[in-house]
DNA sequence: GCAACTAATGAAAACGTTTTCACAGATCCT
DNA sequence: AGGATCTGTGAAAACGTTTTCATTAGTTGC
């Protein structure tokens, strides 16, 4: 049926371990490794992985379990943590969750069948904060969401000093009732949630903080309540970029368009950030980099298992843009 | 060490076959079922895949070759795919090609090492139209763009049908010099430059069209000289939607913002869409049902691997918004 | 010149499952 | 009642590699 190395070593005139070393690294002769190369040529042979990773118990295969994969933040560290991983010759495993604990316990297992090298994970609030040294036989990252400290390596966004960054901005712009609304289910969004009410504070302002499903249709509906009522603020901090989304939908429905009339700050900068009028001021995530040192941080633990926890933090940067000026 | 299948059945007192049997769909009496369960949690047992896929011969693994995840098109496609995958117990490799023919083959050829059970292949022109039936060793189905009529399964758009609509939507505006600006690498941007270039022939209107890497820093560059010039067309078709972001930053930065100033219309229905002010004017593609008919195709010709090549063709939705629109 | 090492190679074991094969016992048909 | 057919089970082979182990030939050291 298919050709396998058995064939290529009668090809080649050798033994299949010949074959195994000359096409991985082991020490054989020019010679045969030429007559190997040959024989691999003329029967179009293409090894098993399946069977090189059951003999050699290694995979390179690493497994990254996220929420949604359509949520642009993640859309962009995802590819790259592939990039990383198929120039280290690795293969990438996707998992979408939708934010449920139970599909995250379903996935992880599903991981340690796979035998997978090392997890990227972006765990929902609830999974993280139940992790624990050692709960995963598998090398993971953490990563937008860190769990409970020293448990797992990690990379994540200053979220405190960020949410802080947007607040105290629409504060000197001259907005004085400044709503927040943030994510359900992440511990990202509770420190976005804390450095927001701590900035306000911080300049003698009262916090008004709501809180809703992580997605663009749940903050529409709610700040198209919130914004209606007599209570009304004048600015809002969101998030993220699916809720800031939802955001500039509901000012639209309620006719808060027009600059200064609602004062609009979030996270996550999207290609089309600058085009919806008149631009979305926002924090911008360093989204490669995050992929990037997560596999940084994955093959560091690989290489040395024992090494204490670590945690990345990375700052992210604000963009001032139009729907932060004030009237 | 690890505990395997053999540590199972000595815990439940049965032969290693009967523990997969019992995991299985194996004929098993309900007491030694129920025994091996037991076993199986009280040992903690997870089964190797990499052994499960070499022996039983089936990956249960399907392969997405796409050009670039980042790709709003792409993400909705894969999560459509990936959704349909884990639904039926498989597992999907992503591969990110940036429409590079060189890593088209690599990647073929890694799925074949893989010994993916199917591929969901989006390949570039240049590869598309070496394929013959029979090329590739895998069950594979091409998405988005098809390649020669018979060689292989597809799920494509009526492109021809969707730029025609949006050529003759704007005609209908008012617009009389109507450009076009087209993907370079791929036999869709080449079907909806012909579908383009037919409208206007029919009306009776020279046609405009240029071709440009499929991106929006490409588009945005080409155009900013082209609106600059004597010859500047009065609005603009675009092949896709990175390149409609090209076009319409290209237009603010030439002050072409006001309606009617510059008609604009393009491919790819995004959440953002209708927020890019006017809201643009673009043919809807039904991005999730692309993702799950190619998977019943890519079931369907796993089921029967003899029967006819399929070809389905989807319609995409004009949806009129105020890019198109004429002072 | 001979022991001791080194390098290259092949035979065979090993990786952890599923599947084949054989067999024992139960059930069925005339 | 006696073969034929089914059902559940275990022993062992098989999947396609890599790796261990032994062996040979070649090199070095004294």
């Amino acid at each position: 049926m298919s050709v396998g190395i058995r064939d290529v070593a009668r090809a080649a005139g050798v033994s299949t371990a010949t074959v195994s070393r000359a096409l991985g690294r082991g020490p054989v002769s020019e010679a045969l490794r030429q007559q190997v190369e040959a024989a691999v040529r003329a029967t179009g042979y293409r090894p098993n992985l399946s069977a090189r990773r059951l003999r050699s118990q290694s995979t390179q295969t690493i497994g990254l379990i996220v929420a949604d994969i359509r949520n642009p933040f993640f859309t962009a560290v995802s590819r790259a943590v592939e990039d990383a991983a198929y120039a280290a010759g690795m293969r990438v495993i996707l998992c979408n969750t939708d934010e449920d604990p139970d599909r995250e316990a379903l996935y992880l297992r599903l991981m340690e069948e796979e035998r997978v090298t090392g997890l990227i994970f972006a765990p929902t609030r609830v999974t993280a904060e139940a992790m624990k040294a050692g709960d995963l036989d598998v090398p993971a990252v953490l990563i937008d969401r860190a769990g409970p400290p020293g448990a797992h390596d990690s990379v994540v966004l200053d979220n405190v000093a960020a949410a802080a960054q947007l607040a105290e901005h629409l504060w000197a712009q001259g907005y004085r009732r400044i709503g927040g609304l943030f994510g359900a289910t992440s511990s990202t969004a509770q420190e976005r949630q804390a450095g927001y009410e701590g900035a306000l504070r911080r300049v003698g302002a009262e916090p008004l903080a709501r809180v809703a499903a992580p997605n663009a249709a749940a903050a529409e509906a709610i700040l198209v309540e919130w914004l209606a009522g007599d209570d009304r603020p004048d600015a809002l901090v969101l998030s993220n970029g699916l809720m800031l989304m939802g955001a500039v939908r509901a000012a639209r429905r309620l006719g808060l368009a027009a600059p200064g009339s609602l004062g609009l700050a979030g996270f996550d900068n999207e290609p089309w950030s600058d085009l919806v009028e008149p631009g979305l001021t926002v924090i911008e995530q360093p989204v490669a980099e995050i992929g990037a040192q997560a596999m940084a941080l994955l093959f560091d633990r690989l290489k040395a298992p024992d090494q204490p926890v670590r945690k990345v933090t990375l700052s992210g940067r604000l963009i001032v843009r139009g729907s932060s000026r004030r009237a």
